[in-house]
Order: C-alpha cells, then sequence, then structure tokens
DNA sequence: GATTTATTTAGAATAATTCTTGATAACCTT
DNA sequence: AAGGTTATCAAGAATTATTCTAAATAAATC
C-alpha cells in the first residue's frame, strides 16, 4: 500500500487516550459505548452497523442492535467517528479523524481512506462550510491487476 | 448569485436537444420517461422521486411511484441524469452534466451545484477512478446574512 | 396486423434505520 | 452508602425509501 492510502492495518490513530474526556460532559462513557467504539478501532474496515453490532456481541453479548445504532450516533455526534455514506449503501462508520476521503472499489468492495488534495473549493463567497464528503468510485490496484492478468 | 454556482433558473443546459438518441438504442424513448425527464429539467431544485412524482402527474395522471423510479433509474443509467447522495437522505436527481459538486444549506434545505477545483485527487497509481462525488454541507450566503441580522 | 420484447402499474416485500416504552445503570446529593 | 434524578439500554414495533413481482399495456419488429 503506498503514500496515500491507510490500509486496514495502518490507519492512522485517531482515538484520544481517554475517549471518556472527548465524549464530553454531555454523553456518558458506558460499556457499550466503550465497546462500540473500541470495535470500530480494531477491524477499521468501515463496517456497517449491523457489522459492528456482531462483533460487539462477542463481549457484551445482551447489546441490541438499536444499542450500537445509538452509540455511533452518540459518538458521531462528539467527533469521534465518522459516518461514512455511500450511495445508498448502509451507514458505514469510520474512527480516522485525519480529514480524509473515501474510494470505493467496484470489485471487491473495499473502502480505502485517501488523502484529500490540499487545496480549496472554490465556493463564492458567503458559503459557509461545516463539512466536506468526498468519495470516489473506481477499481483498485489489486483490482485493476487482477482483471488485467485475467484477460490479455 | 456569483461566479461558481448555478441557481435554480441559471443551470447550464445539458440535455441534448433530442433525447431519443442519448437514450442509447437498448432504451425506448417513452412518453413517461420524457415527462419525467422534462419536470426534472424544469424544477432544477434536486427534487426527490416522491417530488418529481407528483409534478409529473399532473402531465400524466396515470403515472406511478415506481415508474418514476424506474425512469429515473434508466436515465442514469443511459447518463443523462445525476443520482445525488446526500447522507442518508432520500436520493435527489440532477440533469446538470457538468461535472459538479453539491453544497447542501443546512438552514434553508437548499441544494446548490457548485464547481469543483480543478486540481487532482492525489491517489496512488493504479487506482482507477469511474466516478467522483462531492458534497459539502454549511450555510448559504442568504443564511448566514440572514443569522448575522437576526442577533447583532 | 401479428408477434416479440420492453415498459408500466399496483401492490407486496425488503432493508436500514428510527421510535416507543419500560427496565436498567450512571451520576449526584446528602 | 441510600435515595433521587436523568441518561441510556433493550426489545420490538413502526417508518421510510426503495425494489420486486406479476399481470397489463405499449413500443418495436417482422
Amino acid at each position: 500500500m503506498s503514500r496515500n492510502t491507510y490500509s486496514t492495518e495502518t490507519v492512522p490513530p485517531t482515538a484520544p487516550a481517554v475517549v471518556g474526556f472527548a465524549l464530553g460532559p454531555e454523553f456518558r462513557l458506558t460499556k457499550q459505548r466503550r465497546e462500540v467504539y473500541d470495535s470500530l478501532c480494531e477491524q477499521r474496515n468501515h463496517p456497517t452497523a449491523t457489522e459492528l453490532f456482531i462483533r460487539v456481541k462477542e463481549r457484551v453479548p445482551g447489546i441490541s442492535l438499536a444499542t450500537v445504532y445509538n452509540c455511533l450516533e452518540t459518538l458521531t455526534h462528539s467527533g469521534l467517528v465518522r459516518q461514512v455514506n455511500l450511495d445508498r449503501g448502509p451507514s458505514r462508520y469510520c474512527p480516522n479523524l485525519k480529514e480524509h476521503g473515501h474510494f470505493h472499489c467496484e470489485s471487491c468492495s473495499t473502502i480505502y481512506d485517501v488523502d484529500l488534495p490540499d487545496c480549496a473549493m472554490p465556493l463564492p463567497r458567503g458559503y459557509v462550510v461545516s463539512r466536506l464528503d468526498v468519495s470516489l468510485r473506481g477499481q483498485c490496484p489489486a483490482c485493476t491487476k487482477a482483471a488485467k492478468a485475467a484477460r490479455p
């Protein structure tokens, strides 16, 4: 994996050491929230709520899917987690707090975090931007290579 | 409205004069498809399928919502229309074929077409991009101004 | 004009997410 | 540490956007 993408393994660390502080005084750091957050940080492959639910259940057997949704909403609101929406698919979640975009491979469905160019949007005066979402679709290097090999 | 946004009125013309050709040989130019497309071009405010449905029904009273969905899918596949997905909201549709992004005002919910910067994504070698989606959220000039006026 | 094939319609089905309600757990006060 | 307050959780129902299904219709082809 080269310069500008972060693989599942190498995503830069994102979480403040003590999540309790980052959650803010308005939110409580519960076991469920911590486990959802921890599982999300372990996986790093942009799981859906349901995928996370399955994973978290191993540690917190009684947890419900609705709770996973709630936790993710809380984490998103407190800024620890980013919700990633690609087309009409189910929301995916990403603990990488660095500003970045997403590349979605149409062949293998992997989602890669990618750097953004450091140029600004050419917006006319008066627009105040609170969030930027950049997503790309296409073929990742591995799939491009595989496709080439398949048909000479 | 200034340089880099297209208002509801001033969106640059996008449709080939004869939609029939553009639809391609694999698709038939039916009354429903034409009316859906025409209504979409008239509105220009990124309507949802349901919003379009209501509008098209005035001209084609018997049309069904499923048909509007079908038509939009066909139009999207043939490249005449772009499906715009912002967060988890219902899909919206856009006949502006020029490459552009979308600015979504959190106050008035208007969606503006915006220019993209002409710098390239800093992708590592091997990524093949077939589509780019850029969306911004924030406050549009009108709402920013109104907010300022409201509280001194 | 008959035949084939795509499209439309209406309604059922699906999938992701949100809502509701009562139970539980965390926090705060004393 | 007990009691009170408020946030959170769990389970299942409800909602919303969208897709699917099957029969009817319309377009294109022969």
